[in-house]
DNA sequence: TAGATTGTTAATCGATTAACAATC
DNA sequence: TAGATTGTTAATCGATTAACAATC
């Protein structure tokens, strides 16, 4: 919690990233690694890993490396692991559907809790492991959710953000195509699937050779 | 193409998205649009917008703006909108699935045309447009696709990128938790759906009122 | 001790943005 | 002409990386 916002954002994106690799070494009974074979896996230059470790203090030892279990359990604790945050998600439509199913299980610390459509056929229906509920809702069904993944067509996606926001959401995962206006307390993360497709055609072509 | 290396990758990386919203604009019957509407409408300074255009010269005119048809016209050009890019997914999993029913159809220049996957159950099944196929025939079944979209397990991902690189694939959509090699002319995005959502909740919590 | 690798500095690179002359 | 808005410069900001002294 100290750090605050001396963290770049640019490190602070990663940090799940190293979180995840450090898991796996662990998995695998390695017990010290170099920024160098961090570097090798999360495909991050060793300089800037070490850059980004440093913010946090030091957290290894010269001509040894880190210790993969310390440096886990400082991660734990810096991106939360520990406590599990509640997700909604709004949209069960294909992307909303594969979501449910995977449900980020895996590694994680988040959890979609609640899932809303407006679509009355899938009204009760259920996926993964919750119930869709009804889009009307949504206002009253997002006590102690703070995050909330958006998979709705793009024409509703500001409207629901505006009810999303009133209700409380302080983060938004959008999978929309539509750029949504929220107030400056509430996080937006955009992920634009057919702009990612278009630009890495875009890269292709006219960045040959890198 | 002439413009070539001089386009900075954070301005490609936007043009889709200005090239989406001009078309929205378009359909919306307006003829003229300004530097400052566009970036209420994308959410990116309109300094920036008038930046990345200048890149490809004085495409609007002082005073007025910029003509909506031409500015779409131009970019659709530079964004090779006119010509279909065959892209080649592999996994059809939850999100592959949810890919191949959606099919970047709507204002693209992308269209899935072959699904791998490596379970027999699926293979001759159909999903969306396209009739999946064993993954054993990766490597003879990709002529003339240039990118693919990757969504199978982590652990799969190294072998069939290798495959993919050795097939001639000059772009992958890797998302996949794992980081993959490939040679420097083969470009690849990650998109880490559980690294973003984790990303948000640290945000969230470390960057409270922005 | 010799070898390895960190933590940190400083240089560099790339992206954003304020500001405003140019001009439609 | 007056008003609007571009295109571009220059300042600023943020991120990456090479290099190396410190030191385990």
């Amino acid at each position: 919690m100290e750090p605050q916002s001396k963290i770049p954002q640019a490190t602070a994106k990663r940090l799940p990233l190293y979180y995840r690799f450090l898991n796996n070494l662990h998995l695998q009974g390695k017990t010290r690694v170099s920024s160098k074979e961090l570097s090798d896996a999360v495909k991050v230059d060793s300089a800037t890993i070490r850059r980004d470790f440093s913010y946090f203090g030091a957290l290894g030892r010269k001509g040894y490396g880190y210790n993969v279990e310390y440096l886990l359990e400082f991660f734990r604790k810096t991106l939360h692991q520990d406590k599990t945050t509640d997700v909604a998600l709004i949209g069960v439509g294909n992307l909303g559907t594969a979501f449910l199913n995977y449900n980020f299980t895996k590694n994680n610390n988040t959890r979609i809790v609640k899932a809303f459509d407006a679509n009355p056929d899938l009204v009760g229906e259920r996926v993964g492991e919750v119930t869709v509920e009804h889009i009307d809702q949504l206002a009253d069904q997002l006590k102690d959710i703070e995050a909330a993944i958006l998979t709705v067509p793009g024409h509703a996606a500001q409207t629901i953000a505006d009810t999303l926001v009133q209700a409380g959401i302080k983060g938004i995962l959008n999978f929309t195509p539509a750029r949504i206006t929220v107030p400056t307390d509430v996080r937006v993360h955009h992920i634009d699937l057919s702009v990612e497709l278009q630009s890495l055609v875009y890269f292709m072509e006219h960045y040959p050779i890198n």
